[in-house]
DNA sequence: CGGAACATGTAAATAGTTACATGATTAC
DNA sequence: GTAATCATGTAACTATTTACATGTTCCG
């Protein structure tokens, strides 16, 4: 998913500035928007404008002086055309599934527990902000983009339902049952064993 | 999140090739783990290579001559120290929640409604694959990867939750209430029509 | 015997971050 | 007056993908 387009997409909402822009995605990473840093977004914003997509509306009147940038015709069009575009699955890269899955039976689960704490007030915290968000008075939100909110929020809710659920089946070592036709869980322990115990031999 | 540590993470489950992460990485992308190019693998793992925390066990006996990699003491170290680490938020890149928070009433809705359904097919097959891998009876799952499955599935099942009342809201157009205390929904609109009247003037 | 899948690798291009440089304005 | 925040930008680095090159073995 291409940078330009997103700030397209941001543009589109009211013309902002590089620096503005870099500020509405610090906490609206609720999935709906990602990061990005003032060194993809200044040579990306210059970029769009060299090509004719946006134009800058300076502003030296009030305060500061900054750089306002609004979409032309060619961008709005730009814009749309992407919209119409099927999107691509969603990428999600979550480390704390990829721990937890090869986490094995010789490790301390409690630092398991600990991580999936931490995972709970994190994403209680940006559940917090998703709820409170359409309502704060300020914010546009659009009737779409309540729609959008709402499967942010559906989908901090689950998460918190399963760290809950995966705490507690931890914590009393209530573990569901895997799938091991060829005993993997004992040959990966019996290798590990056996590397570790070569260094000790050393 | 390093390429490198998910080296050392799959293989702690067996010696493996490199063309063998890959396809491993193929379909169990449920958000467990997330693909990577044969320019990332092959470069990555003989530095793991040099730095000593894994080492090859050339099988040439078998057919094909291939190259499996096995940890070594000082590669289940790194893995295990890194395990305990304490993850990072993961990343979400959805392009069709921000093209959906970010499409407009002058745009049909008829397309958004293509899209959903075609992201609510995409999530089925997974959904169903994610599903039946516990239970196919060949797969190694352990007990953790198990509950880290079941995350998958009750996120799946969520998201399925919410296709489903999103394109009945629209097809209804019995949408959500915003928040646009400021006219925002309106200066769009006007923004838009009026750089592309300005272009058809020209 | 030919095509699909297995298998390893590299070079060039692209994407993106980090760290730095610079300066104005606001709030205390 | 000084620290925080606003504001723009670049150079160097790091990461990652794409496209290509090359060869083997399995299956029909």
């Amino acid at each position: 998913m291409s940078v330009e387009h997103t700030l397209l997409a941001v543009l589109s909402f009211w013309p902002s500035t590089g620096y503005n822009i870099k500020s509405e995605f610090e906490h609206k990473a609720a999935g709906l928007y990602w990061g990005m840093s003032y060194g993809s977004i200044y040579p990306k914003l210059k970029k769009l404008e060299d090509e004719g997509f946006i134009y800058t509306v300076e502003q030296e009147d009030e305060g500061r002086k900054k750089k306002l940038y609004e979409l032309t015709s060619k961008g709005w069009e730009e814009f749309e055309n992407w919209l119409k575009v099927p999107p691509s699955y969603p990428v999600i890269k979550d480390e704390l599934l990829m721990k937890m899955s090869t986490w094995h039976e010789d490790m301390d689960y409690d630092i398991l527990i600990t991580h999936l704490t931490k995972r709970k007030e994190e994403t209680e915290d940006i559940l917090r902000f998703v709820k409170e968000w359409p309502q704060n008075g300020y914010s546009y939100i659009s009737k779409l983009g309540t729609l959008s909110i709402r499967f942010a929020e559906m989908r901090l809710e689950t998460e918190l339902k399963w760290i809950a659920e995966s705490i507690e089946a931890l914590k009393k070592d209530d573990l569901p049952n895997g799938q091991d036709p060829h005993g993997n869980t004992e040959k990966l322990l019996e290798r590990r064993r056996k590397a570790i115990g070569e260094k000790k031999e050393k």
